[in-house]
DNA sequence: AACTATATCAACCGCCTTCGA
DNA sequence: ATCGAAGGCGGTTGATATAGT
């Protein structure tokens, strides 16, 4: 048996909303906030499902809401963190101050989606943050049109992004930083959830568009950071790190490392060195260095 | 001018998670 | 431990606008 949606009960109304409605909304909030959404309608005198009243209110009415064109620095701030964080919106526009979950869905649905099948059809050189390190570049031969469509990235096709549900609960969030920080594309703070920490800071220095820069992710990259007072997140699964380079690494070097003020893994080429320290410092070989 | 195709975006739907009883 | 209510999220739809023929 299928639930009604909440909409359908007696007397609510669905469709556009009329300004006159906003102006209950607008006034409602104003005055009361929105504690309970559920009760908002009845107590404002909308006709409208809470639902109804929350997504207008998030999407379109809200006054920090920026309205108009996305600028070229917004549009490839979507595209890093859609490659990032794959079909995330709330996480990408948690980056993105004043454009809501929605809008960014839209945006990238209509026209990113196709800047980005271009981009794809363009020859891939590989890049390598750090000679000491060759990282795997993805081919954007590799990308499938099913997978674009689906709107998962590169990282998330290969089976190791959880779904939300899988994703570890982790620390309150970091401030929100201001637009003219996030515009910098060359430093991306990135948020997975509403929930969850800012614990892990990509510098995506120079990097070209889409996959190719980045190193095979999965999301246990991001959530996997011990809780500590240390804000950085150890990539203790970084899939770019042989097992064997793993390994080999005993947790001592690893509780050592995550100590505060060790200043480990504040961005991918940080995550590749705190590896490679470890290791070395754990005996390991370094020809195998070159495998990774 | 009329019609059709395509693009855009606000809004809805259903599922999942969280939280409190 | 269980259950239901509520909030939040991503996917999808449908109305409207715009471009093309």
């Amino acid at each position: 048996m299928v639930r009604a949606p909440c909409c359908d009960k007696m007397g609510m109304k669905k469709g556009p909303w009329t300004p006159e409605e906003d102006q209950i909304l607008i006034s409602y909030i104003q005055k009361n906030g929105h504690a309970n959404w559920r009760a908002l309608p009845k107590q404002a005198g909308l006709l409208r499902c809470g639902k109804s009243c929350r997504l207008r209110w998030v999407n379109y009415l809200k006054p920090d809401i920026k309205r108009g064109n996305f600028t070229s620095e917004e549009e490839e701030t979507i595209f890093k963190l859609h490659e990032m964080l794959g079909n995330r919106w709330s996480a990408i526009a948690a980056k993105l101050p004043g454009r809501t979950d929605n809008e960014i869905k839209n945006v990238w649905h209509t026209h990113l989606k196709k800047r980005l099948k271009q981009y794809q059809t363009k020859p891939v050189t590989k890049h390598n943050p750090k000679s000491k390190s060759k990282i795997k570049c993805e081919s954007s031969d590799n990308i499938s049109t099913s997978q674009l469509e689906s709107g998962h990235s590169s990282s998330s096709t290969t089976g190791n992004i959880p779904s939300r549900t899988e994703i570890p609960e982790q620390t309150p969030m970091s401030p929100q930083p201001s637009s003219s920080e996030v515009s910098s594309i060359t430093d991306v703070n990135i948020a997975t959830t509403d929930r969850e920490v800012n614990n892990m800071d990509i510098k995506a220095e120079n990097m070209e568009y889409s996959w190719e820069c980045f190193p095979e992710i999965d999301e246990s990259f991001w959530s996997d950071a011990p809780s500590s007072d240390n804000s950085s997140a150890l990539p203790l699964n970084f899939e770019g790190v042989p097992d064997e380079f793993q390994s080999q690494v005993p947790s001592s070097s690893i509780d050592h490392a995550m100590e505060p003020d060790h200043g480990y893994v504040q961005n991918l080429d940080d995550a590749m060195e705190f590896w490679y320290d470890l290791f070395i410092r754990a005996g390991g070989e370094q020809d195998l260095i070159t495998e990774f």
